[in-house]
DNA sequence: AATCCACAGGAAGTGCTGGGCG
DNA sequence: CGCCCAGCACTTCCTGTGGATT
């Protein structure tokens, strides 16, 4: 019991945090230092929807961590503060929606009502919508982030109909606000969508390793004691960020998960060590969650180019990863799937970050892609072990891989 | 210059799940 | 209830291809 307790009392007066919250990934701060320019861009883009006029479509452009998302929805939360219930918004993200017809039952949902997360046609739902949102008598600004993740998946066809679809409302008017990392995947939109959507761009440079120092410094402020911070933590984690784009979202998350790594070793300041650990524990739980989330085949995928290059040449093609994956599901006793499939699920791979496959061409002996890992072995080794199943017969297919 | 390997990767289709609708 | 619909993991069948070797 005064275990417990204590654990309870420290929690209640930490000494390193005065507000956690400020710190996680999806807080929008009062202030986005450094992000001026973009603030006041989108602000007069957006502002002709007070006065009862469609705003442009925007098309914004940044790679991650730049503020992207925080300023779509800082700057859209004042509008909204401003139009007194003339102007409405939505924001998807299209990582979670990435198929036409759950953007588009998101959007119902986000006017109040409510339809089936599967069964009706899309055609149904897109016009269930018009009705909705003509009905509201609103200007709806619609916010879809990681708008390539949709347009890879499912083409752009829901775009297509939401940007025309101001031409069947009476009473509504619709805006669409586009926000990628990925600039390249405009080439695979509609000549007509590419137009509407860009009729404004914005483009989010990478913070540099000053601007994320000062971003950090201000939150640090409220969210941790003052004497909690050895003075080059900050730095440290600003310059971790600033080597893979400038991604604040990183910085903020190695500043987050020193600090509960300090507090959870009953420290009294984050040290610069902490920082280290952090990193390492970032990574690992980005590979972890990424396999966890895995079909099983995938998964055996995945094993194969370990042991493949565990074992044997640290660069492997697809026909002997095929070999080799062949050979775990034979231990394994399931039936392996086609080598097409098989080659395809190494692109996937190497989309999820966790493998390099490049197509080379070795002349006489024929065209395939070299593959080798891209993730840490022990991450990729404890992801796949979180698998109930991987996990009795992992450490028996390793030995006899030896 | 022609050949030919070892695949890449497109197109279309299948079987299954999980949910409509009337 | 029967039928329809979207999504997914996967198959079948296919045409295409960079460049070392012949």
């Amino acid at each position: 019991m005064s275990i417990l307790n204590e654990i309870f009392e420290k929690a209640l007066h930490s000494r390193i945090f005065i507000n956690r919250e400020l710190l996680l990934p999806d807080y929008v701060p009062d202030e986005l230092p450094h992000r001026d320019k973009q603030i006041v861009q989108l602000g007069k883009i957006l502002a002709p929807s007070l006065a009862g006029y469609r705003p442009s479509n925007v098309f914004i452009y940044g790679l991650t961590g730049t503020g992207k998302t925080a300023v779509t929805k800082y700057v859209l939360r004042k509008l909204i503060e401003k139009a007194k219930g003339k102007v409405i918004s939505a924001y998807i993200n299209c990582r979670n929606s990435d198929t036409n017809y759950r953007v588009l039952a998101d959007l119902i949902f986000s006017l109040g009502k409510s339809v089936p997360f599967t069964g009706l046609s899309t055609a149904e739902v897109f016009s269930r919508f018009k009705n909705y949102l003509d009905s509201k008598r609103k200007i709806m600004i619609v916010v879809l982030d990681e708008i390539d993740y949709l347009v890879k998946k499912s083409g752009d066809g829901v775009l297509y109909h939401l940007t025309r679809i101001n031409s069947c409302l009476k009473h509504s008017k619709l805006s669409l606000i586009g926000i990628t990392n990925d600039l390249k995947f405009t080439e695979y939109l509609d000549p007509r969508v590419k137009s509407s959507l860009g009729e404004e761009e914005l483009v989010f440079p990478p913070y540099t390793g000053k601007e994320l120092e000062d971003i950090l410094r201000i939150r640090a402020e409220k969210a941790l004691r003052k004497d909690a911070l050895a003075p080059g933590v900050i730095p440290l984690c600003a310059a971790i960020a600033a080597k893979q784009n400038g991604d604040c979202r990183l910085a903020l998350d190695l500043l987050l998960k020193a600090a509960e790594m300090a507090e959870r070793e009953d420290a009294n300041i984050v040290t610069e060590r902490h920082v280290r650990l952090a990193q390492r524990e970032i990574e690992k739980n980005l590979v972890i969650d990424v396999i966890i989330s895995m079909p099983l085949h995938v998964k055996l995928v995945l094993l194969a180019i370990y042991l493949a290059e565990a074992f044997n040449t640290p660069e492997q093609t697809t026909g002997e990863i095929f070999n080799v994956y062949k050979d775990v599901c034979r231990k394994m006793g399931v039936d392996p799937v086609t080598q097409r499939r098989v080659s395809e699920i190494i692109s996937e791979l190497d989309m999820l970050g966790l493998i390099n496959a490049k197509v080379v061409s070795m002349g006489r002996y024929g065209r395939t892609k070299k593959i080798k890992l891209a993730a840490s072995k022990t991450s990729i080794l404890e992801g796949l072990k979180s698998d109930r199943e991987l996990y009795d017969i992992l450490e028996h297919i390793i030995e006899e891989f030896k």
